[in-house]
DNA sequence: TATGAATGAGTTTTCATTCAT
DNA sequence: AATGAATGAAAACTCATTCAT
């Protein structure tokens, strides 16, 4: 039961670990690699001989991510799910990886998605996969009748997206309060508001205020 | 009637200009102080002598939009409109802010709203304003019965604004066509998946796919 | 009778010379730009004001002088001299510029023209000028029956040009004596040894060694 | 029989090979330690093993190789040669060395004789050693009545030494054709010149240029 | 106001060498 | 002997800001 010796990719990881927390605590810019050198109690030259530059490690940190975003899109896809059902679970799916860890989220919200000049733009094909998924979704839901074609599936996934990215933000800056209720609440509302709409159907038995 | 002779403010306004073009060529970061002073064909002390320093051009930029935008929220949020032609009108007011100055709108989005880890943070309170004007447009509509309550209007807001800053985004990173006709449409599409939801209320008739 | 302001040309010197001083002093690899800027008492950063690289400030050093040099070689050619005369003027010319400036012509032999892998690369076209002017003048002396055509003008410049460099490098490394007659002297040695051969000729009264 | 396990010296030799194709490959100061490695096929910190540093790799091949040069000098200057016919040889040897193993030479000369501010500073005194035995040489001729005294034996090895640098330097930069029979016939040009001199002696039948 | 020369702090990356196994 | 992970020192270059005229 002898302390097993830290293998390569053991020391790989404890890097990238190290690197979330300081990049979610100071800022992708704003840390030096000597910061992660020493969050990771780790030699400075050993970040370059796991990673090659700085940026490499947030750009593995970022794919690592958005591949499980975009498997777990893709496998919502594929069930026989409504379509409200599918866009639910990606909205709970993400929501749920921010409360699992929601140091890396942030990194990957704030230091790429949101990068619009650095990383948001070398990884912009990236992202846009995800955008074409969720199109996809709504291309079939309209196939189907379930949702309406008044809008471009191009469109209803732009605003799917924004607003999960905006949930995020607002979590992230505690804009939004994430006790566990609340964040359950809000999956609820992304939700609502996309395929519900916020209108009142005429009729829908509205008392007017006041 | 000699050239009359350029005023202080008029010198102030050269500068920005010259930032606006500058930061929407380069970004903010990748772009010297330099640059804009040769932009502006101005020497590079001078900008010194109108602003303290690089960071307060971009924030003077931003506050002066900003306040605009605000301005017309709150003016729209002062009409007797529905809350649906309420938020017509917000949206299309950013939208003709972008067709008419698309460099100035790219930088505040790119280089403020976005930028989470700078002046987005820094500006994070001016930002919020919108929000909550926003949300105060809900919260008349829900209390008017006009739109459910069944998302809180904090939410709402929420979805709304990352609805258009995804739309924005979208225009500046050339991934939405902006044709005159393109962007009308675009007014309407935001529109109509916040407010009318995309799904097909039960019995609208819904054809069934194939 | 004011003290003249530094002009940007004055400032450009000073640089320039107190790069020769460290150069020679500490050779161009084991100095940092900052012992530069020490040396010529001036902020570091005013060294990159007036030079884009560490590299530049040797190439200018190096290209200043060596047009210098072939100027001279050129206008040698140029005269009526006799063969052996344009040499001589070309050795002295080489000779009296160590003497004035010895620092300086260190630099240029020991960093640039004997770097092979660095600088000497970088300006080996530059310094194959040299060798093709001395090569026109054998070629010259040849067609005039001056020089014998036993030797190609090729090989006649190169076994010219190493003489001078090794002689450069004797005094640099000072294991030949500098002094103002040595260095008359010296100017002789390698006219006569590339001119008049070591060899006597047969009948020229050798008396016998012992 | 098995084949036979690499001996140490089998290893220091494999090693001090690959060192050569790296340094004429890459140049001393461009390879890394870990390139020699990989040349050698053998593990990065065996080259310690065998080594005490980088540096001292270079030191062995060069000592290694100029002690066979002092080697042939000081056999060549034991015989009874005419002093031409010595100074013949030792061109013949080093124009020979250079063809057996380019690469070792252009390491020898590039990175040790040439650079004068690291190895061939360090190597000096052995370097020196070789100018030492030529003036031998150039001291007995004179003695003997073949050589002028014209010019001081030091000098006479200076020249007789500069002219093969270059002429190595010639073939390793390319500026010089490096066929067998090209490299014949510089070992002639260089005795040539250095012995017989450029310059026709009077009466030698010159029939005028024009 | 206007100019542009002068200042100097700050960080990534490289790589020779060491060392635990 | 052999391996290759671990260490950490060292320096060029950039550029926002200041300041003397």
């Amino acid at each position: 039961m002898a302390t097993a010796r830290a293998t390569a990719a053991d020391r790989r990881r404890q890097i990238l670990d190290a690197a979330v927390a300081v990049f979610a605590r100071q800022g992708f810019h704003a840390c030096r690699v000597s910061d992660i050198a020493d969050e990771a109690r780790v030699a400075y030259g050993l970040v370059y001989h796991y990673f090659t530059s700085k940026d490499e490690i947030l750009d593995t940190l970022f794919l690592e991510r958005w591949e499980l975003l975009l498997t777990a899109i893709r496998e919502t896809d594929a069930t026989d799910l409504a379509a409200r059902e599918k866009l639910a679970a990606i909205v709970a799916f993400i929501a749920d990886s921010y409360r699992h860890d929601p140091d890396l989220m942030k990194v990957i919200i704030v230091e790429v998605t949101r990068a619009a000049n650095s990383f948001g733009r070398t990884h912009l094909a990236k992202i846009n996969e995800a955008y074409a998924l969720i199109a996809d979704i709504v291309v079939d839901a309209q196939e189907r009748g379930e949702f309406t074609t008044a809008v471009t599936p191009q469109f209803a996934a732009l605003v799917f997206y924004g607003a999960i990215e905006q949930m995020l933000t607002g979590w992230i800056f505690g804009l939004l309060s994430q006790g566990d209720e609340d964040v359950e609440a809000a999956k609820g509302y992304v939700v609502e508001t996309i395929c519900g709409g916020l209108q009142r159907a005429s009729g829908e038995g509205a008392v007017g205020g006041m």
